[in-house]
DNA sequence: AATGAATGAGGATTCATTCAT
DNA sequence: TATGAATGAATCCTCATTCAT
């Protein structure tokens, strides 16, 4: 089907081009025009694949939570011991290696709420991750049972800006600040942790799982 | 003194104009025609206090620096007992304050980056707080004098964050999120402070003291 | 076409708007606002076609230049005997056609300097036909051949400004003055004349042609 | 008089400052905020003096037309030996060393036509100095009693851009452009001279003199 | 499906001038 | 007389989006 590859490879084109001008210039210069000519395309045919300039954006940080759904879902199955600890290490460096390959996710997760759409986009994204992440650690039994969600969800925002820290003023990011935040997370995580969430589980022993 | 208050009133009125904006439209709808529309003036009378948009923004920001130095120094003043965690609380206490006077501060804060010169800034500021906080915490024995002041400055940003997160979907904050933090800022620091960081000094016992 | 038509004809309804509007009102009355008005177009309209203000003006000069390319190369075309008189009477005619069916390039020449990149072209055009001229007349036998360039540089110069004079107070000319300044031009170049260049001579018998 | 004193140096400073404008940066850049900005008066002052911006303009103008009228009376009192050359000579030279003292006045004279009002301000002088220049060469007997006043209009008018032409690209001057503009002057008006007008008459002879 | 053309709305900033004091 | 303050009117230009083809 030529027609549909037609149309794949200008999609691609696109929100390459918006990926390459966030990076470079920030959000406030990914406008229609100056993406469509990066992408050497006519300004109406964005039209054709995106609702508006709003949804170009989407589609980018669609992208990025698709490949961080990814990432951390490896990340952690491939963990041999569950704890506290290596989760967040898991976890982290899940995003480190993400914001090192796509730079441009740095920009488009910390800037990119162009409108409020793409705010509770990414407000919603958060809240579903972090709920995840409380139940996969109270159901292995990692933390206390009746730990509050927003616990988690705090060390899930406060893991998000210390990224964004970080990566803020040199995009490849500050390995100090990182390590360090990592500590402070697990310094406070462990406070509700079990015995088992600070010593640690085998993964072989681990009935619940990771996963969707 | 009626010509000297007329002009006070108008850059009160573009301020407050613009502080609301920001609030509630974000940094981007901060521009010369709404800010004018808001404070009821001409757009031309804009450039009779600012020297242009950026200007606006930046005369909130430096407002915010001088209210914030205020708050933080007297919560520091009054303290009976000097360790990390009564520091810590003292300082999330004067923000908290702040934050609830001013609501636009949380947005200013981390969406105010309207010009390059507004976001050197505001790391300045950032800097310059943290070195102050190191110095503070060293001279007065509370944490080891080798500590890198890195970890302050990765504690203020994450304690800024923290703010920002408690005090982003309600503008009145939301304390459970604020007294999590504190917990989590007080683990993190006391990784690093002396006995004494830990136990608390009395305030007579302290030569050296918090300010310029 | 239609549509190229439809183009052509609004590129066309934008340049006489700005051309009349030079004419009555002097370059400076040349905005953007008012050429769009004039020309019924909205301001927007007028960056589909120019990329600004001098763009506009650029254009203008632009045909100013060809039209008189062609009138010139015409006109000298048809000279039956050439010689000073008659190169300057003939060029001069072209001028004085051209400022009777376009009298904006009276302005248009002499006011036109909008941007440093409009000067230079208009500067750089007076040279080249000025040189152009000097070769001719040269290679012809008409003048020595070692008479300065700048002689024949002047003069053109001189008889542009002939011609402005003339236009400058009705724009269907004034004859009277024209016809004193070929006086004026011929009597000064026929100082570098040869004798063949005050007698004429037979168009039959010139190699040399104008042209590019 | 101090304050007779105070105004009088208040005009000179927004003179001198419209001056250098003028010269430095072109005619539009004789802003009222910038010519008090230089004059270090309040803009509002500026009032007090003039009626206008064009005002301004226009007491440059008029200081040029009594220093011109000076100078060439100055120059044609002293000549020894009257005659179509020499005049002209003696009046370009009068032209030439204003031009040295007060480069400003090139572009003044030429692109100060800031308002219609202006505009009709030189050429009534234009007209008015062509016209005594007619009355001078007729009653002295240096040309035919009945030529065209338009003859001496267009010879004044040439002279005018001829200078135009030497100064406009350096604002020292081209001498070999005025030289060149002096024999094709020269070259015209002696078409129209009397015997006596191209050989010379001896000062002392003269009865008619120049002035007012 | 693709696109050249069109545009209303809005962006920041500057200007000459007036006016109340 | 002097002036800080105020402002209506313009300045050029860019934007996201739509529409006719």
């Amino acid at each position: 089907m030529p027609v549909q590859r037609r149309s794949r490879e200008r999609v691609e084109q696109i929100l390459v081009a918006a990926e390459q001008l966030l990076v470079s210039e920030g959000i406030d210069a990914v406008t229609t025009r100056e993406v469509a000519k990066r992408a050497d395309v006519p300004v109406a045919t964005l039209y054709q694949y995106f609702a508006d300039r709003a949804d170009i954006v989407s589609a980018l940080i669609e992208r990025h939570i698709l490949s961080m759904d990814e990432r951390i879902g490896a990340a952690l199955a491939t963990l041999e011991t569950y704890s506290v600890r290596t989760i967040v290490e898991a976890t982290i460096a899940a995003y480190r290696a993400a914001y090192r390959d796509h730079p441009s996710h740095v920009v488009l997760w910390y800037q990119g709420r162009v409108s409020p759409a793409i705010g509770a986009m990414i407000k919603a994204r958060n809240d579903q991750l972090a709920a995840r992440f409380h139940v996969f650690a109270t159901s292995t039994g990692l933390t206390d049972p009746d730990v509050d969600p927003a616990v988690v969800r705090l060390a899930y925002d406060v893991a998000d800006r210390i990224l964004e820290v970080a990566y803020r003023e040199r995009l490849e990011g500050e390995d100090r600040i990182v390590d360090e935040g990592i500590e402070m997370l697990v310094a406070y995580l462990e406070r509700y942790a079990t015995l088992a969430g600070r010593g640690g589980i085998s993964a072989a022993q681990i009935r619940s799982s990771w996963g969707r």
